[in-house]
DNA sequence: ATGTCCACCTGCTGGC
DNA sequence: TGCCAGCAGGTGGACA
């Protein structure tokens, strides 16, 4: 479930890959992806440089050397190959780079989408002004976080969810952040914030904990070892991992999501 | 405006 | 062993 993490992982391996290189040639294997592809999708791209792979939130956007944008989501279970052995399933999009290298989109439920914008266009994007901000930039801090939570009568894991209030988090990362910053899933946004707009101590603790699962995560990502490499998610009916804390994680459903969490130790 | 629910899609899991 | 219902979730639109 690619969220910022993995996100961020594909963007550094995409710019390694594609940046400083042209689209020699691109096989459009499939062209209903979540949305149907733009008419001449291989064509507009074909010929064209990469100047810098980027990422906001979790979508990922192909600077071409034209001003055009290749705006790119991998949904649920989108993922790029990068020389791919030989196509497979699934593989929808394939990218021939002039330096050799070959780029594979791989999407089985295809969720995933890609459009090109015109130069000029993507500032002007909806699905990218309406995000909130960067969760590891410098614009997001308690001030920001506590300005977006203020008067929300919705959960903490649906403000957090959503992806105006900050860009990038999605069920799994919600989840691991509130259980580091101990809190309550279920607490009302609001509470979070004084009468006054102000933030409570727990609000930093909060901006802590999505900072840090996130990084941590990055880090991580070259690593793909197998097994469930998160404290909190699926682990439902296991022991708190917080030190001295006797709580069992338990799971309930928010929104339609699974979310977990320990009754005990977040509150 | 705000909050909640559902559709989109396929692969995997668990129960019988 | 095999079948199949149910679940997983990012986004955006429908609806209260």
């Amino acid at each position: 479930m690619p969220e910022l993490p993995e996100v961020e992982y594909t963007r550094r391996r995409l710019n390694r890959a594609m940046t400083g290189a042209r689209f020699t040639r691109v096989i459009v294997r499939r062209q209903t992806l979540r949305h149907p592809l733009p008419a001449g999708f291989a064509a507009r791209l074909e010929g064209q440089t990469v100047r810098a792979v980027e990422r906001r939130a979790k979508y990922l956007i192909v600077e071409l050397a034209s001003g055009e944008r290749l705006l790119m989501h991998l949904g649920m279970s989108g993922w790029f190959r990068v020389m791919p052995g030989q196509l497979e399933p699934h593989d929808h999009v394939v990218f021939e780079m002039s330096n050799g290298k070959i780029v594979a989109f791989n999407d089985p439920r295809r969720f995933g989408f890609m459009q090109l914008l015109n130069a000029g266009e993507h500032a002007r994007h909806r699905s990218l002004t309406r995000l909130g901000p960067e969760p590891l930039g410098r614009t997001f801090d308690a001030a920001a976080l506590a300005a977006a939570l203020a008067r929300r009568r919705t959960s903490l894991k649906a403000a957090l969810s959503d992806q105006r209030v900050v860009g990038g988090l999605g069920n799994v990362y919600v989840v691991e952040a509130l259980h580091r910053a101990r809190l309550s899933p279920k607490r009302r946004a609001s509470t979070l914030v004084t009468s006054s707009g102000a933030p409570r101590e727990a609000v930093y603790e909060l901006v802590d904990a999505i900072r840090g699962v996130l990084k941590e995560a990055i880090r991580r990502q070259r690593r793909t070892g197998d097994g469930n490499p998160f404290l909190i998610y699926d682990r439902e009916g296991e022991k708190c991992p917080r030190r001295g804390c006797p709580g069992m994680i338990r799971r309930i459903t928010q929104a339609g999501r699974s979310t977990y969490y320990c009754p005990v130790c977040q509150r």
